[in-house]
RNA sequence: UGUCUGAUGGUGUAACUGGCAACACGCCUGAUUUUGAUUCAGGAGAGUCCAGGUUCGAGCCCUGGUCGGGCAACCA
C-alpha cells in the first residue's frame, strides 16, 4: 500500500486544514470570457475542482470579466457548458463585474487613505517614469495630488467627464520597488465601451489587479490558485488585502500545462480561428474542450490525463502521446467495434454463391459483453482496405496475398486466387475463394490463420465521410520557435474520405456513440452528419505495432 | 545590470521531510489473441545541474556557482 505523495498544494490544503487555519476550504476557477476553454484550462479545473472535491470544500466559477472589449456572452455560455462537460458542479456562478460597485468603493478607501491618485500623464509618460528592472521609477507632479481633489476627479472619471486614456488611477505603492508591479500600478482606466453584463452603467473598469484579490477577499477565497507569470503579482495582491483590511486571500503558482505539437494560448487560438485555419473553436484538432469534445475525447479520458500529469512549478512540456494513451485506455472499454474499410479494394468471392447473402453476428465489444452483439450482412462482393493486400509480401506480412489465406473478421477464411488488374497496372479486383466450414463460431475447417482482416459487403455498404485528424503543429516546442508560429501549421492536420464504406448498423448510431472502427481507430459521428450522409471523426488512432515493423523494414 | 522562480531516466510526477531513487507514458523482449488492438510476463534506461561543506549517512540541510523561465500592457 503505498501512499501516493501529495502535490505541493494538496501538502498546504492539508497543513492549513491540520493546522486549523480553514475548517474548509473555498476555490475558485477564474476564467476571462474572451475565448473557449483549452486543455490548459481543464488543467486549472481539475485542480481547484479537484482540491475543494478531496477535501472538503467550496469552488465558484467565477468570471474575470473586468475588460468589457474582449469580452462576450457567447464565451460566458461556452465556458458554462465546457466545465460542467468536464464533469464539475460550481457552487456559485459569480463575476468580477458583479463588484464594480464595491471595487469602486476600495478604490475610494485607497484614495481616502492617501494610497492612490489620479494620474493625466498619457501612457507613454507613465511607461517611462515607471523606470527599468535596474532603474527606479520617478514620481510625476500628479502623485501628490491632493486627497480631496483626487476624490473629485475619480468621481468625475466614473461619471464620464473624460475620454479614454486622458486620466488613470493609480495605487501609490513604491516607486524604487525592485518589482515593478509595485511601481504605482494603474488600478482603474476609462473605457467608453458596452460591457457584456453592465451595459453602459460604467465607463471606468478596474485592472486585474485590483479586481482580483477583491474578488478572491469578498468570496472568501481560502486558496486562490494561478500559473507561475503571475508570482510577481502577488505582492501587490497582498499590498491591497493588507491595505483594504479586507479577507485575507492567498495566492499560490503552479506551472501551466505545455503540449507537444500544440499551443496553449487563448489569443493565438483566437488568432487560428479568425484567419480561418481551423472551422472555428471547436474544429477537432483544437486543443479546446469544445474541439475535443468533437473529436470525441470523453471528460472521463481529459481528466485522468489532468490526474497523470500533476501539478508541479517546473516548467513542463508533456508528450502528446500521453494524452492519446488516456482517451484509448478509455475508449478501449466503452466503444462499441464496427468494421468501416476506408480505403477499398474489391473481393470477389468465386465460389460464393451469386445473390446469395447472410446475416453473421458479432460482438459489440469483447471488453464488455453487456454490449451484446449485432449482425453483419456477407455476400459475395465485400470490400477489403487495400493495406490488407500485397502482390509481393512483405516479411512477417500476414495479411493477404496471391495463394495466401486470411480470415474474414467475424466471417469466413479466403483465400486470393487471382489479381485482377486494369490497363495500367492497378489492382482493381481480387478474386478469393472461400471455406465453408470456416464459419466464425463453427470453424470445423482445421485451418490456421495468422491475418485477420476487416471488410464490408458491397451491397449493404453504406456510404460515409471520414475525417482524420493529425497533430496540428509540425514543431514538438512551439514555445522554442523564434518566428511567427504559423508558419509551423501542419499542412495535412486534416485528411477527409469522403466515401468510405461501413456495415449498415452505424445508420443506427446514437450521438454519445464511440466506435471503434476495427484495425483503424476510434471515431466519433460528427454534428455535421446528416440522414444521408453521415460524417466521423477520428478520435484517435490504434496502437500499431505493424507501422513500426514495417517501419524498420 | 535588478528581482522573482525553478533544476530528479527520453517525457511527466513522486520519494515516509536526512535512511538502498519509485510510479506512469514511451522504448525493447516474449506469451495470449478471430482487431498486428486489448491483456499478460519480463527488460533496458537516472545516482538527482556543478563545486565544496555539515553528517555514520544528503535528491532532501548550508555556502558558492551554472543553466532555464518570468517580470518594465490603460490585457488577464
Amino acid at each position: 500500500m503505498e501512499e501516493k505523495g501529495l502535490n505541493f498544494l494538496e501538502e498546504i490544503v492539508e497543513n492549513d486544514l491540520k493546522s486549523g487555519k480553514y475548517q474548509s476550504i473555498v476555490t475558485r476557477f477564474p476564467p476571462e470570457p474572451n475565448g473557449y476553454l483549452h486543455l490548459g484550462h481543464a488543467k486549472s479545473i481539475c485542480l481547484n475542482f479537484g482540491l475543494a472535491l478531496k477535501y472538503g470544500g467550496k469552488t465558484n466559477l467565477r468570471f474575470d470579466d473586468t475588460n468589457p472589449v474582449t469580452e462576450e456572452t457567447e464565451y460566458v455560455e461556452g465556458i458554462k457548458g465546457d466545465v460542467r462537460w468536464l464533469g464539475f458542479n460550481w457552487t456559485n456562478e459569480l463575476y468580477a463585474s458583479d463588484y464594480f460597485g464595491k471595487l469602486y468603493e476600495f478604490a475610494i478607501v485607497l484614495i481616502k487613505k492617501g494610497l492612490a491618485y489620479v494620474d493625466d500623464s498619457t501612457s507613454e509618460e507613465i511607461a517611462t517614469q515607471k523606470g527599468t528592472p535596474i532603474k527606479p521609477g520617478t514620481a510625476t507632479a500628479y502623485r501628490s495630488r491632493r486627497v480631496e481633489e483626487n476624490l473629485k476627479v475619480f468621481a468625475e472619471m466614473k461619471e464620464g467627464k473624460y475620454k479614454d486614456g486622458e486620466k488613470v488611477l493609480r495605487a501609490k505603492v513604491d516607486l524604487a520597488s525592485p518589482n515593478m508591479h509595485m511601481r504605482d500600478p494603474i488600478i482603474y482606466r476609462i473605457k467608453h465601451a458596452h460591457h457584456h453584463r453592465t451595459g453602459d452603467t460604467w465607463c471606468i473598469y478596474p485592472m486585474y489587479d485590483f479586481a482580483h484579490g477583491q474578488s478572491d477577499a469578498i468570496e472568501n477565497v481560502t486558496h486562490s490558485i494561478c500559473t507561475l507569470e503571475f508570482i510577481p503579482h502577488r505582492e501587490l495582491y497582498d499590498w491591497f488585502i493588507a491595505n483594504l483590511e479586507i479577507y485575507p486571500s492567498h495566492q499560490y503558482e503552479f506551472a501551466r500545462l505545455n503540449l507537444t505539437y500544440t499551443i496553449m494560448s487563448k489569443r493565438k487560438l483566437l488568432q487560428l480561428v479568425n484567419d480561418k485555419n481551423v472551422s472555428g473553436w471547436d474544429d477537432p484538432r483544437m486543443p479546446t474542450i469544445a474541439g475535443m469534445r468533437r473529436r470525441g475525447y470523453t471528460a472521463e479520458s481529459i481528466r485522468e490525463f489532468c490526474d497523470k500529469i500533476g501539478i508541479a512549478k517546473r516548467e513542463n512540456l508533456i508528450d502528446i502521446g500521453l494524452l492519446e494513451f488516456c482517451v484509448r485506455e478509455h475508449l478501449n472499454k466503452i466503444s462499441l467495434r464496427r468494421m468501416v474499410v476506408s480505403d477499398p479494394v474489391k473481393v470477389v468471392i468465386t465460389n460464393y454463391p451469386e445473390g446469395k447473402s447472410e446475416m453473421l453476428p458479432s460482438e459489440n465489444n469483447t471488453e464488455d459483453h453487456s454490449t451484446g452483439s449485432r449482425d453483419i450482412p456477407f455476400s459475395r462482393e465485400l470490400y477489403i482496405e487495400k493495406d490488407d493486400f500485397m502482390e509481393v509480401p512483405a516479411k512477417k506480412y500476414f495479411r493477404l496475398a496471391p495463394g495466401q489465406m486470411v480470415r474474414l473478421k467475424s466471417a469466413y477464411i479466403i483465400k486470393c486466387e487471382q489479381v485482377v488488374k486494369d490497363s495500367s497496372g492497378d489492382v482493381t479486383e481480387l478474386h478469393c475463394t472461400y471455406v465453408p466450414e470456416s464459419k466464425s463460431g463453427s470453424d470445423v475447417s482445421g485451418i490456421n490463420v495468422k491475418g485477420v482482416i476487416h471488410w464490408v459487403s458491397v451491397p449493404h455498404a453504406l456510404e460515409v465521410e471520414v475525417r482524420l485528424y493529425d497533430r496540428l503543429f509540425q514543431v514538438e516546442d512551439l514555445n522554442k520557435i523564434e518566428d511567427d508560429f504559423k508558419n509551423h501549421l501542419n499542412p495535412d492536420s486534416l485528411k477527409i474520405i469522403s466515401k468510405a464504406y461501413a456495415e449498415p448498423v452505424l445508420a443506427d448510431g446514437k450521438d454519445e456513440d464511440r466506435y471503434q472502427f476495427m484495425r483503424i481507430g476510434y471515431f466519433h459521428r460528427d454534428p455535421d452528419s446528416r440522414p444521408g450522409k453521415l460524417v466521423f471523426n477520428r478520435t484517435v488512432t490504434l496502437r500499431d505495432m505493424w507501422a513500426k515493423e514495417e517501419k524498420k523494414g
